[in-house]
RNA sequence: GGGCCUGUAGCUCAGGUGGUUAGAGCGCACCCCUGAUAAGGGUGAGGUCACCGGUUCGAAUCCAGUCAGGCCCA
């Protein structure tokens, strides 16, 4: 007779196909969510609910999506869904990030393409449609990973009432008191007479003029003092010497009129020579060298540590002015004399080092490249004149040491191919040390915001702690103008609330286009009058804002729902995660403008991941090769696969990827898969509450599965999503599949279908396969969705991500068949090496007979199921002693229906045929 | 050059407050099953815990340094 047509064999239809064939079904499952509007619907579901607000950095609009955004994208749908799954109301609203410099060049470099030289507003029309190209196309690549968001309304920061916010940000610092003007170098074309971005500049090799120059020590003559910086008396070490001098090297004698300082390392060792009745301060390492490039000889008299120069004052060779030394750690003692020439309005270390010691920012050159009045005597020479003139006049007093020509590169303008200066230029400010923003920081920092992983609040206050204050503005045209007018005639900036708001108005309903377009009349209140001058007649800033000026404010713009109500959110944030990048970035700014105007940080936690390398530990690029496509990825593998991937490594430190590790992700994918493929199979005749979970193997699987879940949750509400999905995927492999399926099997099959036994093993497989597929939910969305769309369940949601995480139960004592299963490890070891001796081929085939010790042997007697199905042998005997195996080929029959040898096999009569069955198997069949 | 971080089996990772033969999964090798079958089960081989010192009765674990790599800055 046809037994296998008496057996209760898995259903292949019932269940989920072995065969994932992810890139054809994830986007079915996709399809569903939008249909049903997945992601409104869960947080209607929710509504009641406490919120928990991931709060969504923006990524640039410059290309597609990368294996980074991905990995950003994906773990913070891990942290959204899990959350959900706690019983949390969880929102996601995705962000981009699009004015700004590169997009810009990207555009200029199109119409460079066609030979066409663009106006401002046309430059302006074509960044904004570039921008969007790619934030539709980041949009639904996002979404292809599986990302549950608010697709439809994200936000931008090239919105019209993002715009309009962002100037409203801007009005409440002013009206704060953080916004000032000031000085500050930056890369400047005297030819074209604008400012430049590092990105704009090229180098070329050039001859320049470096010139060695003696600062003489100061001998408590008057001198001008720029800053008021308080001196120090010069080392003691110089004490009694005559005609000291420190002796610098430049290759930019036009600076020397701006000079204000000496810089000194602080670490350097410094010598004093005799040089005929002068005694010349520079760097030890390099005094052969100085000494050997100005043609003469001297003798060391003295050293001393650089630190001893701080605040030691110098004096200007020309005028009769202090140049102070100061310390700094950009002075190296590789070339020059190790005594840098420093001056603030010429260079950024420059800048930074005279910041730190209260220096003016002297720019004594025009746009043009023209000494001005402050250049004294030099006034009205052209810079590159200064060759001469200066250097001319060092000579005269006697200062200059030496002179050459010098082969280096030196940045050129891209555009016209000539040399730019550093020149500083008024710039707009945010004080960082106004109403003790600073410290309030710092306090933020330390004693409210939780860092994950903890080194994050190291890193970030040390950059804190040392920042300067905050320029916004930026010479650029693709932007957010910074809304300040000028009195047409004075010249004096209107930092006035009224006029920013009515700025701020215009641009939430017209775009920052309209600051571009329209006059300052249409911008300002009808009869505007400059608050100090009085004036009527105004032109505009022409500056727009630092990008991240736009980003820092989404706390304000998207949290407080003054873009569009429906963002409204809880601020602080409950978190927010991107790379560990952002401690200078978003992080940073977000919380410079959050500080200054909300008094507090904008996120209660910071989550920070590492980047994306090859798998060996290189960086991925296109000319390595290396480089993993997400959206490939997803069309060979599937979503799920790659969110394994990103499931398999520590986010927090830098993760390695590559097709191998795509392909070991999809292998641990697969045995999960088929775990799970395997619960359900065995459940098309089941329903909810058939039965209740027996004891034995069958409870403790649930318990196990509870644990795993209580493991996981743990870890999900850490932040740790590998441990999560560890903990699934280890006891997927381990208890189910390895333990428990193979157990079960023999019931499944060969028991009747209304058995007791076979409808326990059922409600076990229910529990379990309902848990389990509750826990991956957030990692494998697409993957529960749709087992569990499956399930024969008894209250469905209309998706497993409105679900809830399973309840903690109290543990339930499992030991006892841990104790059997600690014994059958052993067995195991023990009969495959006596396999191996007597050549028995198939474990179902022996017979045990097993000697141990009191406490095991009660827990395999007290052991309710068939101890001799989950040894998989044909018998097991137990007595009590010292511990013992012995094997034998069993002598029984085999059923021919459940393969199984067992003591009650014999021959039955069924009909006309005879078939050698058991007890159960012949009531099964015989009916 | 500075700040922060990382370096444990072929791969991805575990290894509170230092203490028995350093673990897991994957991969690999061998064997079994062929009623989860482009599946499943059993066993096994793989590690000078980057390197060099130090503290200690004892260090992967603590300290100093070196090397390599990453992010940020200079």
């Amino acid at each position: 007779m046809d037994l296998k047509a008496t057996l209760l064999l898995p259903d292949p239809d019932f269940t989920i196909p072995m065969n994932a064939d992810l890139e054809a079904r994830e986007p079915e499952i996709q399809a569903k969510w939008s249909e049903m509007d997945a992601y409104h619907a869960l947080l209607r579901e929710r509504k009641d609910c406490p919120e928990w607000v991931l709060h969504d950095g923006p990524p640039y609009t410059n290309g597609p999506i990368h294996l980074g955004t991905a990995l950003n994208k994906m773990i913070k749908d891990f942290a959204v869904r899990s959350h959900s799954m706690m019983g949390f109301r969880a929102p996601f609203v995705p962000g981009y990030d699009n004015h700004g410099l590169p997009i810009e060049q990207a555009v200029m470099a199109k119409f460079a393409k066609k030979g066409e030289k663009p106006s401002v507003s046309e430059l302006r029309a074509a960044c904004r449609e570039h921008a969007a190209e790619f934030l539709h196309l980041q949009s639904e690549q996002f979404q292809r990973l599986g990302v549950w968001a608010d697709w439809g309304r994200p936000y931008m920061t090239m919105g019209f009432r993002f715009e309009g916010e962002i100037l409203r940000v801007f009005r409440r610092l002013v009206e704060k008191g953080y916004v000032f003007r000031g000085l500050r170098p930056t890369l400047w074309s005297p030819t074209s007479q604008t400012a430049l971005a590092d990105t704009e500049i090229v180098y070329r090799d050039v001859e320049s003029v470096a010139i060695t120059v003696k600062f003489p020590l100061a001998q408590g003559e008057a001198l001008e003092n720029p800053g008021n910086v308080h001196l120090e008396p010069s080392p003691t070490q110089l004490a009694g010497l005559k005609n000291v001098s420190a002796v610098i090297w430049t290759t930019t004698p036009w600076t020397i009129p701006a000079n204000l300082a000496l810089a000194f390392h602080p670490e350097a060792t410094y010598a004093v020579v005799k040089v005929g009745n002068e005694h010349w301060i520079m760097a030890d390492l390099l005094v052969d060298k100085v000494l050997g490039q100005a043609g003469v000889s001297g003798t060391v008299v003295t050293r001393l540590e650089g630190r001893l120069f701080d605040r030691v004052g110098f004096k200007h060779p020309v005028f009769p002015r202090l140049s102070v030394g100061l310390l700094a750690g950009h002075v190296t003692t590789e070339d020059g004399t190790g005594i840098v020439h420093t001056a603030p309005g010429h260079g950024r270390d420059d800048f930074y080092a005279g910041q730190s010691y209260g220096l003016p920012v002297l720019c004594p050159v025009d746009a043009r490249g023209n000494l001005t009045e402050e250049a004294g005597e030099f006034a009205g020479t052209r810079y590159s004149d200064c060759d001469t003139v200066v250097v001319g006049r060092l000579e005269e007093v006697g200062a200059l040491v030496h002179r050459e020509t010098v082969k280096h590169s030196y940045p050129h303008a891209e555009r016209d191919e000539k040399p730019v200066i550093f020149r500083a230029t008024e710039q707009w400010f945010v004080s960082i040390d106004h109403d003790g923003l600073r410290e309030r920081m710092m306090d933020e920092i330390n004693h409210t915001v939780d860092w994950h992983p903890a080194s994050g609040r190291a890193r970030i206050s040390g950059m804190i702690e040392n920042r300067p204050d905050w320029c916004i503005s930026r010479q650029r045209p693709w932007g957010v103008g910074i809304p300040v007018f000028y009195g047409d005639q004075s010249g004096v900036p209107v930092l006035d609330p009224v006029a920013i708001e009515a700025v701020a108005e215009a641009v939430g309903r017209e775009g920052s286009d309209v600051w571009f377009r329209k006059p300052a009349s249409e911008l300002l209140p009808p009869g505007y009058r400059h608050p100090e001058t009085g004036e009527t007649e105004f032109r505009k800033e022409t500056d727009v804002f630092d990008v991240w000026f736009d980003s820092g404010s989404t706390s304000f713009c998207v949290l407080e729902g003054n873009v569009e109500p429906s963002w409204k959110a809880s601020v602080p944030a409950d978190l927010y995660m991107e790379g560990s990048d952002q401690h200078r970035g978003w992080f940073n700014l977000s919380l410079v403008l959050s500080t200054a105007l909300r008094g507090t940080a904008p996120y209660k936690k910071v989550a920070t991941h590492g980047f994306v390398q090859d798998d060996q530990g290189r960086k991925m690029s296109k000319r390595l090769g290396n480089v993993v496509d997400p959206v490939e990825v997803c069309e060979r593998y599937g979503a799920d696969v790659l969110r394994s991937w990103v499931a398999s490594v520590d986010y927090t430190d830098d993760a390695p990827c590559s097709e191998d590790l795509i392909k070991t992700a999809a292998e641990s994918y697969r045995s999960l898969r088929n775990t799970l493929r395997f619960l359900l199979a065995n459940l098309y005749d089941f329903e909810p509450g058939m039965a209740e979970v027996p004891q034995g193997l069958c409870a403790w699987a649930v318990e196990k599965t509870a644990e795993a879940a209580r493991t996981a949750v743990q870890a999900y509400r850490d932040l740790d999503f590998k441990r999560a999905f560890d903990a699934v995927h280890s006891l997927a492999v381990n208890e189910i599949s390895r333990v428990f399926a193979d157990a079960i099997k023999d019931t499944m099959y060969c028991d009747a279908a209304d058995s007791p036994r076979r409808r326990g093993a059922q409600a076990a497989s229910y529990s379990i396969l309902t848990d389990l597929v509750r826990i991956i939910a957030p990692i494998l969305p697409h993957t529960a969705e749709e087992v569990y769309s499956k399930i024969p369940l008894s209250a469905r949601k209309p998706s497993v991500h409105f679900e809830t995480f399973p309840d903690a139960r109290e543990p339930v004592d499992v030991t006892p068949v841990d104790k059997v299963l600690a014994c059958r490890a052993k067995v195991n070891v023990l009969m495959e090496a006596w396999r191996a001796e007597s050549g028995t081929k198939d474990s179902q085939d022996v017979h045990v007979a097993l000697r141990l010790p009191r406490d095991d042997a009660i827990a395999l007697r007290a052991y309710p199921d068939d101890l001799a199905i989950l040894f998989r042998v044909a018998h097991i005997d137990i007595e009590e002693g010292e511990w013992d195996v012995r094997f034998t080929v069993s002598p029984w029959l085999k059923c021919e229906r459940s393969r199984l040898r067992r003591a009650d096999v014999a021959p039955r009569e069924i009909g006309e045929e005879s078939v050698v069955l058991s007890d159960r198997d012949f009531m099964v069949v015989a009916g």
